[in-house]
DNA sequence: TATGCTGCTCTTTTT
DNA sequence: GAGCAGCATA
């Protein structure tokens, strides 16, 4: 038994982990059956299996046996059947997903029987792009200029181009246009955002004016209505019971909140809205009830691969276990259990564990080499790892030389002199290093605020991921509602905010226009009715700018014309509007490439532009320097990326873990593989650190972060001078 | 409908 | 320590 850094004792550990048993050992056993499905190709059998496999593909253009490691190569031409890759961090995921792809063009799969499903556009493209190079310069045996590749010319670019592929949203939302005449809905409908839904729930509220139950306990607003609606389809628990467990206190508002669910859901239907929830639900829906449908998808789609499994939630499983239902579907699934991270989001980590139950003959294969991180962060993220209470068994390991030290946990007396000391240690390893290969990760985004002052004062270039995004900016949510009335004249919500711009429309006013515009058949005229006009003056231009971008040839003068009316009305209520409109320039560049309506909107809503907003350009010597840049950011911005030199901070426990989550294994756990997917962003330098303590409203913390606590010395170095240990530290700890 | 006061809540955020 | 929702008031 290996000694801890600090006492454990001091944490309470939760409370619940008891009631856990029954559904954890399901979860064992269900990982034990899949283990035993293991194919391992340290097994000699295995290894011929492989060599038959690769010798039976003549004339394969690729040489996937030589650049591929075994098990990547296992995975990426075990092409039938289904299959869960657990793919440890930095082990080469998207390569064999690019591999596998091209392995299976190769083999002769019609890229129109291949459904290539991830979390971001960006990731599939990725991988598209990646198989395209790779077929192509394989076929030409040299490299090609990038653009050679972008033209269509290649075959095998045409053949991925065919493939189809995307977000889970993005797919079904094409599903919905796509089959619209075969599901019986209308394809002309838009997409919510959670936004856009939150103030959906608020407007049905209001205009159901449900009795009120009791004053004694204020109704829940609309943000926590949305996360409660959201998370119960999501998660499929009765909204009763969600709140019964999370949101005690509110009870007494159950039975209107059930029926606030059932009047929104309604109200969506009714107007032709989609929110991120419907556009998977309601496929799943049609895919349940209507055989044509779902056999026409079957048939289709005969090799399907999904990434990031860990990070699905039920309707997601769902979706993919309808369309793979006949075991002739070839599925494989990518995932790591140890970064699930977005339950808070309805992700399901059960998913992944389950998966053995789902198909009982599902074949198991594992990615355990890493080609990112140095032995002794390796070293450190094993030990991380085998902290987690359940999961598929893993050991990462590496060939690469050993170099490097060991992670570094450094206490400040105060969030000051941490962000200080991160600032100290950039700018004494700047000579060995760009800016781009360091980031600081934080728990939440309210973490980085003494590291950006810091970096400000001493002049270090840095960028924020994560603020505000381009797409929920108060100026440019206005102009896409005028967007999509156009589009969608059904669009009540976007009506509502349209109509609340003008003095001396409130939301009364706006709700009775909004009806009578329905009620006409969606017609604009309803404008210039005179109960309404009295109301405002700007209704009558209103109706001739709609009108007028209504007539528009193309996305972008209809925008033109939109902001010739909108931004008079923005000068009224912003003072700032002059900054404001400088967003929309981006958003005409945007429209130039679209030609539709639809395609601009459903982008805009389901493939967003997420630039961030803070960004610190150092004026070095009146110099802007270029793109070299430190990286802020969350952690949970921060998966799937990696740096040299990474920082992970507020290491309190209360903040990592997250005091919200100290009281539930789950949720616990979850706040490991968090710090587990921190930590193993590095390449070669760790630098953990924490303020001695952390005080705000949600309370005073002061002890380490527990999971630095629990692990041994030998995994991590803990450094302390003379100085802070007599001024500033808490003897307890040291 | 607009305004101002008070009290409550407050992570993470690929879609 | 701030922003939002609800309420009373004009």
């Amino acid at each position: 038994m290996t000694t801890s850094i600090f006492d454990t004792r001091h944490y309470k550990y939760p409370q619940n982990f008891l009631e856990m048993k029954p559904k954890l050992s399901r979860l064992e056993q269900a990982i034990k059956k899949l283990e035993a499905n293991l194919i391992d190709t340290a097994e000699p059998t295995n290894l011929k299996l492989l060599k038959q496999r690769l010798d039976s593909g003549l004339g394969l253009k690729v040489d996937y046996a030589s650049e591929l490691n075994p098990d990547q190569l296992m995975a990426a031409t075990t092409i039938d059947g289904k299959v869960l890759v657990i793919a440890g961090a930095g082990s080469g995921k998207t390569k064999t997903l690019t591999y596998r792809t091209s392995y299976l063009l190769e083999n002769g799969v019609s890229p129109k029987e291949i459904l290539l499903l991830t979390f971001t556009r960006k990731a599939a493209n990725e991988i598209k792009d990646r198989a395209k190079s790779l077929l192509a310069s394989s076929l030409s045996n040299q490299e090609l200029s990038d653009e050679e590749l972008a033209e269509d010319k290649l075959p095998t670019n045409k053949a991925l181009n065919s493939i189809t592929s995307g977000t889970f949203h993005s797919f079904c939302n094409m599903l919905l246009r796509q089959y619209s005449g075969l599901l019986g809905i209308n394809p002309r409908f838009t997409i919510l955002d959670t936004g856009d839904s939150e103030d959906a729930i608020d407007l049905v509220h209001k205009e159901k004016k449900y009795p009120a139950q009791t004053k004694a306990q204020a109704f829940p607003r609309k943000k926590t209505l949305q996360n409660i609606i959201s998370t119960s389809r999501n998660r499929h628990i009765h909204i009763r019971d969600l709140i019964e467990s999370n949101y005690p206190d509110i009870a007494v508002h159950i039975p209107i909140i059930e029926q606030l669910a059932v009047d929104f859901h309604e109200y969506k239907r009714a107007n032709h809205l989609y929110d991120f929830d419907d556009i998977i639900s309601q496929v799943v829906r049609h895919l349940k009830t209507n055989d044509t449908f779902r056999q026409l998808l079957q048939s289709q789609y005969r090799y399907i691969m999904v990434d990031e499994y860990q990070d699905t939630n039920i309707p997601q499983k769902q979706l993919i276990d309808l369309i793979c239902e006949p075991e002739t579907v070839s599925l494989m699934v990518v995932g790591d259990d140890n970064q699930s991270i977005y339950a808070f989001r309805g992700a399901n980590y059960e998913n992944i564990l389950l998966f053995g139950e789902t198909y009982p003959q599902a074949k198991l294969i594992k990615l355990e080499q890493n080609y990112r991180s140095s032995p002794s962060v390796l070293n450190y993220i094993n030990a991380l790892s085998a902290q987690i209470t359940l999961g598929y068994q893993k050991q990462l390991y590496s060939d690469a030389p050993i170099e490097g030290h060991k992670p570094v946990f450094r206490r400040l007396s105060d969030e000051p002199k941490e962000a200080g000391y991160i600032t100290d240690k950039i700018v004494a390893l700047k000579p060995e290093y760009d800016y781009n290969d360091f980031a600081v990760l934080c728990r939440t985004s309210f973490q980085s605020n003494y590291v950006q002052l810091e970096f400000m004062a001493r002049n270090i270039p840095f960028i924020v991921v994560g603020g505000i995004k381009f797409i929920e900016r108060r100026h440019i949510k206005d102009v896409l509602a005028f967007v999509k009335i156009l589009y969608n004249p059904n669009d009540t919500i976007a009506w509502h905010r349209i109509l609340t711009l003008f003095k001396g429309v409130g939301a009364v006013t706006a709700t009775r226009l909004t009806q009578a515009i329905t009620a006409d058949n969606n017609a604009f005229e309803s404008l210039l009715a005179a109960p309404f006009s009295k109301k405002s003056d700007q209704l009558e231009p209103l109706y001739h700018a709609l009108t007028k971008a209504q007539q528009a040839e193309s996305v972008e003068t209809a925008i033109e014309h939109i902001l010739e009316f909108y931004i008079p009305v923005l000068k009224l209520i912003e003072e700032n509007w002059r900054e404001r409109t400088e967003d929309f320039r981006v958003l005409k560049n945007l429209a130039t490439e679209h030609t539709s309506l639809d395609s601009f909107l459903e982008n805009l809503a389901l493939d967003p532009p997420n630039d961030s907003v803070a960004v610190m350009g150092n004026l070095d010597n009146g110099q802007y320097s270029s793109n070299d840049k430190v990286t802020i950011s969350t952690i949970h911005s921060a998966k799937g990326l990696e740096w040299p030199v990474v920082f992970v901070n507020s290491l309190v426990d209360g903040i990592t873990p997250h005091h919200r989550s100290l009281d539930d294994f789950e949720a616990l756990e979850e706040e490991r593989k968090l710090f587990y997917v921190a930590c193993s962003r590095a390449k070669t330098q760790l630098y953990l650190t924490a303020p001695n303590y952390f005080s705000s409203y949600s309370g005073y913390f002061d002890k380490p972060s527990r999971f630095i606590a629990e692990l041994s010395a030998d995994e991590v170095t803990v450094e302390t001078t003379r100085r802070t240990m007599i001024e500033d530290d808490d003897p307890i700890w040291w």
